[in-house]
DNA sequence: TAATGTACTATATAAAATGTAAGTATGACT
DNA sequence: AGTCATACTTACATTTTATATAGTACATTA
C-alpha cells in the first residue's frame, strides 16, 4: 500500500488485466487482506473504527486505516465524522458495496467446502 | 510466492483469519494477481500451458508456473502430463474449481458495474 | 550438426503489502 | 498540570509477491 510505483511493469499489468478482465479488476479491490473481513463486518450495519478494530484482533491500527482508506476511495464504504472529543467516526457500506452481499456469501460457502474437501486427507 | 516465513506475524494473522472467516481463507486462494483471470480461461475447457499464456500476454512464464502450482496445491486445477517430446501437460479445473464459475461470474458484473460507477462524473 | 519447441527451473532484483513503534490533536475530567 | 479516550499519522523495518533474465532436457526436424 502507502506508494505505488506508476511506471513499474506491475502496475502496467494490473491496469491491463483490469481493462480487459472484471474479475481481476474486482480482485484488484476486494483483495486485500482484511477487505472481505470488515466488509462482511459491515454487512450488519455501521460501525466505528474502534468496534471494527475490536472485531478484527490482530488487526494494526495502521493496517485498518488503510484498507479503510482504500475501500473508501473505491466507494465501498462512506465514512461519516462527528465533530465529538474524542473523535467519533462511524464506517457503512455503500449502496454498491453492500452489492458484495452474495458474493462474500458465495466465498464463505465455497470456502467452507473447500476446506472440508482438503482436510478430508 | 517462493518462500513464506512461518514464522511471522502476518503468517499467523493470514491463519487466523482464515480459520474463522471461511471469505477471508477463500480470498487468500484465489486473490492471486492473475488466478481468476487463469481460472476464467478454464471455465472453457482445458488448456496447455503455452495456452494459458498466450492468453495471459504479460505474464512471465515464472509467474504462471507458480500460480498454477499453487492453484494445483490447492486442488482448485489438476495437472496433466503427456510424456511427449516436446511435452505437453494439460490444465483442468477440477470440481471445487468449476465451483467457483458463479463466483466468478458474479464478481464479473459487480466488477463492470463498479467501474461504470467510478467512471461516471 | 544445429536449430526448434515445450514446459519448465535458478538466481537476482524490484515493488508492494504488512507490521512495529511511536507520536498527534482535542476537550473533559482529576 | 496531568491523564484519558478516540481515531488517526508518521517513520521505518520486514515479509510477501512480482518481474527480469538466463538456462535446462530431449526427440524431432532441417
Amino acid at each position: 500500500m502507502t506508494e505505488i510505483k506508476e511506471t513499474s511493469t506491475n502496475f502496467a499489468n494490473k491496469q491491463a488485466l483490469a481493462d480487459e478482465c472484471p474479475e481481476a479488476y474486482a480482485s484488484n479491490i476486494i483483495g486485500g487482506q482484511w477487505t472481505l473481513v470488515i466488509c462482511s463486518w459491515l454487512l450488519e450495519g455501521k460501525l466505528r473504527f474502534s468496534e471494527l478494530k475490536k472485531n478484527l484482533p490482530n488487526i494494526t491500527e495502521r493496517m485498518l486505516t488503510l484498507q479503510l482508506r482504500k475501500l473508501e476511495e473505491n466507494k465501498i464504504i462512506s465514512r461519516t465524522v462527528y465533530a465529538e472529543v474524542p473523535p467519533r467516526v462511524e464506517y457503512e457500506l455503500t449502496a454498491i458495496g453492500y452489492e458484495l452481499k452474495p458474493i462474500i456469501k458465495a466465498l464463505e460457502n465455497w470456502g467452507e467446502k473447500h476446506k472440508a474437501l482438503l482436510e478430508e486427507t
